[in-house]
DNA sequence: GAACCTATTCAAAGCGCTTTCAAATCCTGT
DNA sequence: ACAGGATTTGAAAGCGCTTTGAATAGGTTC
């Protein structure tokens, strides 16, 4: 059923019809009613590639997936993704993916920009300089950045507070007595590492202490990383009595060395790690409850898809920045640092 | 620059340009040369919408995203969704997610059914008897099972073997002399879970033993639920030698709820996981490293990508079953059942 | 009653591509 | 030199929708 039968069923024009259906206000009332009415009773729904080419707008977003850099890997796209959809599925948007081999990521900009598939992108955990809002830039590719890069170009971002969040972290272990404290961090190339860093220094920096590089490490956010990592903090002496920590999966692998070294998580060794608030990943019901600085990435998927739709609107991207506070929930894996 | 302006530019007609960027055998091998040569330096490439809407193809497969159930929650989807990218990127096929909500996925595959959005859509996680192969039937919407379920009409299946994985394992298990064995599964409501449990059920009765309704449990396969159901099961008397778990996910809490008991993993508790082979958590460097039946489910995402281009090309849904084998993979987690 | 609004509808021209059908050109064999 | 076939190109008709510009009908105004 196409637009033209609906409309010769009628006995109006496609004009009509189109108008009436996408709500245009020169059409009569009754008009409307009859056929809002025929279409819903013939189960009509426009051809979206038809429509897409008369209107020029792909009614699309994209998201270009780093299938080899191991990001992609770890559960916090699934979660993002789940977020965008609550937003953009309401409107009608799809989502278009394209995963990218080799690094070429450039060629799946390119191709989204060009074809018009798509009204826009968004872009996900962001290098310290990344290049990719040039690109897009001077693809003129509408687009949104989760994170936050060097760039003097202004574009729209929203993150959460990496900085602020690892500084409280610091600032409560150290609180608690705690001075060699070890950060497991994501991968350096990325700006929420480089902030968390940053945060976890400044802390420090407060107190007068100097941080012992040796108990500063980064890598993929994967338990066996996170496992790598604390083993080797804590086979140095003396050992740090505390350990920050950039996601839960690498919390988990943290978690393992501690007891492999014959400690206990909570006492000899305390631990706050980023929750991105993973449904399949409560540090409520860890044993011990994890400490953990909070903040739902999921939310996060929902809100950069408002502000992209946003954007392909006709809002000026320099106009939108949003930092997102993190939460300190202090639970059963934090303790006062043991006496020497 | 559109195809006009591109055969403006040559001399040529639009017909001629088409065809020869398409591949048509109807075009001198010199013009062709200067076609292609001319559209790579000007970057021309065609408007995607106005090729779908006149050929018809969408060039684009869906994947409806329960966001509501737990099931997109978890890791599984991301891997796949790599494999597939590594199949219909090359073939410049868009994937296209549809993230539905309150369990009412019918409107998301009616609506990328109707609009010719897509070309055909992949069924994830099938249901023991799964509505959706009829509902894809009815509209007309070439589609392909990964997993399995009862169902009249013909379509087009990929499983793992999950029945011969978890019987191979439940027998591997009997023959380290485990007789309390159980079972950590995914929720029943899927037809792996189901399959798993027969292969156990199989296994058991193979060698005259009834299994211990109240060591088989199952749910959403997180760290969560397999840390709770591990807990509950050691808390028996007598208690299980060996566990058997759907996912790594869950071994993770189930590894915990071991240790928590004061039991150790590999000695005093077997354990087998089954491993989707996920590039953050591998059991190889896990410790105790972890035993596990693997079946790499990127790969799988690969292969259904190929398949599902095949029937979207014609070949009969029908004509397509295929049963991967899964590899028992020993390690350190699994070792004789303790003396009575 | 003529001129002028306003509300409502429509015919037709795109959107940028593919594809059918016809035409033009070039060979080949006789 | 010419019919007949193969090769290569092109004009034009869609694909199903939106949107412009024009037309019609029904008041209003002076």
């Amino acid at each position: 059923m196409k637009l033209k039968d609906l409309a010769q069923h009628l006995g109006l024009s496609q004009t009509t019809v189109s108008r009436a259906l996408n709500g245009y206000p020169e059409v009569n009332e009754e008009t409307r009613r009859r056929v809002l009415d025929a279409a819903r009773r013939h189960g009509y729904q426009p051809n979206a590639n038809a429509r897409r080419l008369a209107t020029g707008r792909a009614s699309a977003i994209g998201i270009v997936l780093p299938t080899d850099r191991n990001m992609l890997l770890d559960p916090h796209y699934m979660e993002f993704q789940a977020g965008l959809g609550e937003t953009l599925l309401r409107d009608e948007i799809d989502i278009v993916l394209s995963p990218s081999r080799g690094g070429d990521e450039t060629a799946n900009y390119q191709r989204m920009a060009v074809g018009s598939r798509v009204d826009g992108v968004i872009l996900s955990s962001p290098l310290i300089a990344d290049e990719r809002v040039r690109l897009l830039t001077e693809l003129g590719l509408p687009f949104i950045l989760h994170g936050r890069t060097e760039s003097d170009i202004p574009h729209a971002w929203i993150d959460i507070d990496n900085e602020g969040a690892f500084r409280h972290a610091t600032k409560h272990l150290l609180d608690l007595g705690h001075r060699r404290i070890g950060l497991i961090n994501g991968e350096s190339r990325f700006t929420f590492a480089r902030d968390r860093e940053i945060g976890f220094r400044s802390a420090l920096a407060a107190r007068g202490i100097t941080p012992e590089e040796d108990f500063i490490a980064g890598g993929v956010m994967s338990d066996e990383v996170g496992y790598r990592i604390a083993e080797r903090f804590l086979a140095e002496r003396p050992r740090p009595t505390a350990l920050l920590v950039s996601s839960m999966m690498m919390s988990l692998g943290a978690f393992r060395a501690i007891r492999a070294a014959g400690l206990e998580l909570g006492r000899d060794v305390s631990m706050i790690a980023h929750d991105d608030v993973f449904p399949f990943l409560n540090p409520d019901v860890m044993v011990p409850t994890m400490s953990t600085t909070r903040s739902s990435i999921r939310a996060a998927g929902k809100r950069v898809g408002e502000l992209l739709m946003e954007i392909v609107g006709g809002r000026a991207p320099e106009t939108i920045h949003e930092l997102w506070p993190v939460e300190l929930v202090i639970r059963a894996s934090t303790g006062p640092a043991p006496a020497d």
